[in-house]
DNA sequence: GTATTTGCAAATGATTTGCAGTGCT
DNA sequence: AGCACTGCAAATCATTTGCAAATAC
C-alpha cells in the first residue's frame, strides 16, 4: 500500500510490476537489472526486460530511484533515501551502504566553485571482511 | 617520450596508438570512448574501436588509467593522478575535476567499518556556471 | 625472433523502440 | 473512457572475440 502511494505521489501509475520493483529494491538495497529480472519473474513470469528498462527510466526521471554506477560492473539501482556513501568490494563485488552525510562536502564545494551543487555520490572501494 | 616510458614502466609496449591515447587523455582530462575514437582517427585513420577497447582495458588493468562512471552518461577515462573529486553538470553534462583529498574520508571509513578501503571516488552533480 | 598488438569482420551482449493489446484511475 | 503501461519482436547500440598480418623490443 505504502509503495502504491509512493508511485502515485511521483505521478506514476501504480502497476503491480512497479510495486514489485520497489519492494525488491527495498529488500536488496541495490539491485542490477539482471537480478531484478530474475527475482521479479518469480512473481510475474511474463514480464519483459523492456518493461523493466522502461520502468527504471520513468522512476529515475521522477527521482524515485537512483542509478549507482560502479567501475567494472553493471549499474545498480536503489531507492532514493537518506545520505550515505557506497562501498564496493574489489574482490567479490558486493556493494554496501555506509552512513555518510555529505552536507559538509557539498557546502564546501559550493563555496569553492561556481557550480550550484546539489548532489554527491561517494564510491569507496576496498576489500570486504569476507574476502580479506 | 615521457609517455613512452610511462607505458613501459607499466609493462605495456609503447605503440604509437597507445601514446596517442595518453596524449588525448592528458589534453582532455576525461574522455569517452567515442570522443577518443573521433580524435584519434585524425592521426590514425585506420584505427579500430576494438583496438581502443583493448587498450583501455590493458591500461586499466595496470592502473595507468581509471574509468569514471557517471549516471546517465557513458563512461569516461582519465589518467590516474593526484586525488580529486569530480563534478558533473546536470544540464550540459560537462565533467570537471576539483581538488579534493579523500585521505581523511578513507581513514574514517577504515576506522568505522571492517573493510580494507583503498580508494574513494567522489561524484558531485550540480549546475555549472555556464548553465546557471 | 618472439610475443604482443593491430585492425578487420563477425559474434555477443545490452538497451531501446514500435506497436497492439491491457489495465490503472 | 482515456491515457499510460505491458510485453513481444525487431532494431539499434556497445563491447568483445578470433584471427591473420604487422610491429615493438
Amino acid at each position: 500500500m505504502k509503495n502504491k502511494f509512493l508511485l502515485q505521489h511521483h505521478q506514476l501509475k501504480a502497476t503491480p510490476q512497479r510495486i514489485s520493483i520497489i519492494e525488491l529494491m527495498e529488500y536488496s538495497g541495490h539491485i542490477s537489472i539482471d537480478d531484478l529480472f530474475k527475482e521479479i519473474r518469480e512473481k510475474f513470469s511474463s514480464i519483459s526486460l523492456a518493461t523493466l528498462y522502461k520502468n527504471i527510466h520513468s522512476m529515475m526521471s521522477v527521482n524515485l530511484i537512483r542509478e549507482v554506477k560502479i567501475p567494472g560492473q553493471k549499474a545498480k539501482y536503489e531507492i532514493e533515501k537518506i545520505p550515505h556513501a557506497h562501498i564496493v568490494c574489489k574482490t567479490c563485488g558486493e556493494l554496501k551502504d555506509i552512513p555518510f552525510d555529505a552536507t559538509r562536502l557539498l557546502e564546501d564545494t559550493i563555496k569553492n566553485s561556481d557550480y550550484r551543487a546539489d548532489d554527491v555520490s561517494i564510491m569507496i572501494s576496498g576489500i570486504c571482511p569476507n574476502c580479506k
